[in-house]
DNA sequence: AGCGACGCTTGACAATCATCAAGTGAGAAA
DNA sequence: TTTCTCACTTGATGATTGTCAAGCGTCGCT
């Protein structure tokens, strides 16, 4: 592992308050990859191996059942992902693939849960990690079954509207196949929603966003911070 | 609290590995209450007072938006519910109302915080319970999302069957509409879901449910561990 | 430059699901 | 015992969503 990739994980709060110690024994067991788009990293049902961390690009959560498959998240920069498999060393509930290039730090379960036994901060901070990750997970479940495909696809739109700052123009992050999955529709019936938004002020074209009637949107979305805000 | 209530709560794993000390300290500071049906103990959006233990009857975790309500979850005894919002004073993103009347633990969210943050080995359970629910609601996710209405069901009930210790005649142990709920339906779709399994071996009258063919069951519901399995 | 693959859009049609309404039966209260 | 309330079932109808198919444009490879 390179020297100047450790610097941009230990301010995660995952591990901001090991010690010094034992985050470079965990660091010392882990190791950097790249790897080209559509590679796949975990398989759900399989043990962990792993506790990945994306340094860049980005890696889509996925499941399938009956030869059905749907998109359960997209992982960006800083982060970790599935760390309660590793914790509990249960097997995958996802699986992982990259949608673009990416580096990844790949840290062996065993360590990381060896560091868990014995280091009490970083106990504590996967606490913080898996009660964040199960409160979103409970507003996605919320989402999926209080609203309609249309209503979820514009709470997505006013979330990245706040994630872009407020700016009235921004550009999707996910292909659109893939954000029609996050969201538990087809690809078909995330062109029609988009359709049904414009009478209140969404234009996509490609991956550009522009919103030109911000309250006829809020009007129609509703959104609660209860499920919209992953901050809390 | 009466004495005979405590040897109830600590074989939970949340509480067997507390010291005596802290274990005292958090129970001194609690009280048990028995409230009717119907009765709304949190309500979503509010800040966590108190931890709940469910010691008798039941309790539906359920989430309103827009005029729309949800069932999340049927906390049964001997449990404990929304543990998250509680360590993490973030306010909760569920309501929970008794189903009957229930013997309900109620522990200050102050004093959990605080046996917390100096118990190692409290922290270390919480991290085991919250990696389980947070698996659990994934679990949940993918079912609504790879599955239709009727496979959902059909997979209820081979869990339920399974949790019947294979028995081929048990009763339902929740009422029909809020299983319809948490499943994701309307209770006009739970009827007709119900007829639609005849052929596949089930049948329902009142509470009761006898599973007649379960090869047929299973080879329609395909049940998977990764969905239907809780235990891991 | 040409070709093929792939993502996306659109239309037609089918399947799934919700809403509304009426009827039945069980349980609780008077 | 009677009455009322509520859970559930059933049917009709409408809305939402998925599937299939065709077409278009972009991107990558030869």
């Amino acid at each position: 592992m390179r020297p100047e990739d450790i610097p941009e994980i230990r301010p995660l709060d995952l591990f901001r308050n090991m010690s010094e110690e034992n985050f470079n024994d965990l660091i010392r067991g882990g190791y950097v990859q790249t790897f080209p788009p559509q590679v796949v990293l975990t398989t759900e049902g399989d043990q962990p191996d792993f506790l990945h961390i994306v340094l860049s690009g980005s890696v889509e959560l996925f499941s399938t059942w009956n030869d059905r498959e749907t998109s359960m998240a997209t992982v960006r920069p800083i982060s970790t992902f599935i760390l309660a498999a590793t914790i509990r060393d249960a097997p995958y509930l996802m699986s992982a693939r990259t949608c673009e290039k990416s580096r990844i730090i790949l840290l062996p379960s065993m360590d990381v849960r060896a560091v868990f036994e014995r280091d009490n901060d970083f106990a504590r901070a996967v606490v913080s990690e898996l009660a964040q990750c199960y409160r979103s997970v409970i507003k996605i479940s919320k989402n999926l079954k209080l609203r309609t495909s249309i209503e979820r696809l514009a709470n997505y739109l006013l979330r990245s509207h706040r994630r872009a700052g407020g700016a009235l123009e921004f550009d999707l992050l996910l292909e659109k196949r893939r954000l029609a999955s996050f969201l538990g529709m087809t690809p078909e019936n995330l062109s029609r929603a988009i359709k049904a938004l414009r009478p209140y002020g969404v234009e996509i074209d490609g991956a550009q966003v522009r919103i030109t009637n911000l309250a006829d949107l809020e009007q129609f979305a509703k959104p609660s911070p209860l499920i919209d805000d992953y901050s809390t």
